[in-house]
DNA sequence: CGGCCGATCAGCT
DNA sequence: GCTGATCGGCCGA
């Protein structure tokens, strides 16, 4: 399979656009080293800027910890949240535009031993097995996954050799739909609760809950 | 199943 | 001092 990497007009689009668009693709993490662990992208939530309540860069709130997201489009956007997981986001529109897409589950690809070893290390106690299913399926579970934390805070997925998206065949693949739902998780942010933000390949077992 | 709750910290008020 | 773009364990039905 060819492998083709997005470059940086692919993702010099709006959220909404972009969002729908990732679905099927490659999300490729190569370890330090060398070993490739990916997963197709099949759910993803746009977030359309400052006039997205449910933003973090709502009202164009701009801290250290948002700062990737008035980048170039292709950056990642990597944060930390509720003390103790890592979300990753791919930052697009224009620079100085605060627009990004949360990639909100993965269908394992590549490296799933090592997906499965670095995913249960973090369940000491756990009495039940690790399902597939379970490896990538939210966004803080992908990021665990993948090994994706704040020190791929602001990488530029365009040029970056260890965190990049590439295109695949498989998306838009005959029988596969999308389907856009709310977003979730957001708290109460009005109108922005019921948009329909949040894109999924529809029926994919990989998806989060 | 579904709902509650603890973990644990950056940002905001 | 409280909330959150979450997860996983535990409890009761």
């Amino acid at each position: 399979m060819r492998r083709v990497r997005w470059k940086r007009l692919d993702y010099a689009k709006p959220a909404e656009e972009l969002a729908p668009a990732l679905l099927g693709h490659l999300l490729v993490r190569v370890m330090p080293g060398g070993e490739r662990v990916s997963g197709r992208i099949v759910e993803a939530e746009a977030y359309l800027g400052k006039r997205d309540l449910a933003s973090h860069a709502a009202g164009g709130r701009r801290t250290a910890r948002n700062e990737a997201m008035y980048g170039p489009p292709g950056l990642a956007y990597v944060y930390f949240t509720y003390g103790m997981h890592f979300c990753m986001n791919v930052v697009c529109g224009e620079r100085e535009e605060p627009v990004a897409v949360l990639i909100r589950a993965l269908e394992p690809v590549e490296g799933v031993a090592l997906m499965r070893r670095r995913r249960r290390a973090r369940r000491k106690g756990a009495k039940s097995a690790l399902r597939d299913v379970e490896l990538c399926a939210g966004p803080a579970r992908l990021c665990q996954a993948l090994a994706i934390d704040g020190r791929q805070n602001g990488l530029d997925l365009v040029r970056s050799g260890e965190l990049f998206i590439e295109h695949s065949t498989a998306a838009g693949s005959a029988g596969e739909r999308v389907r856009a739902g709310p977003r979730i998780g957001l708290g109460e942010v009005g109108e922005w609760n019921a948009a329909a933000l949040r894109f999924r390949i529809e029926g994919n077992a990989h998806v989060s809950r």
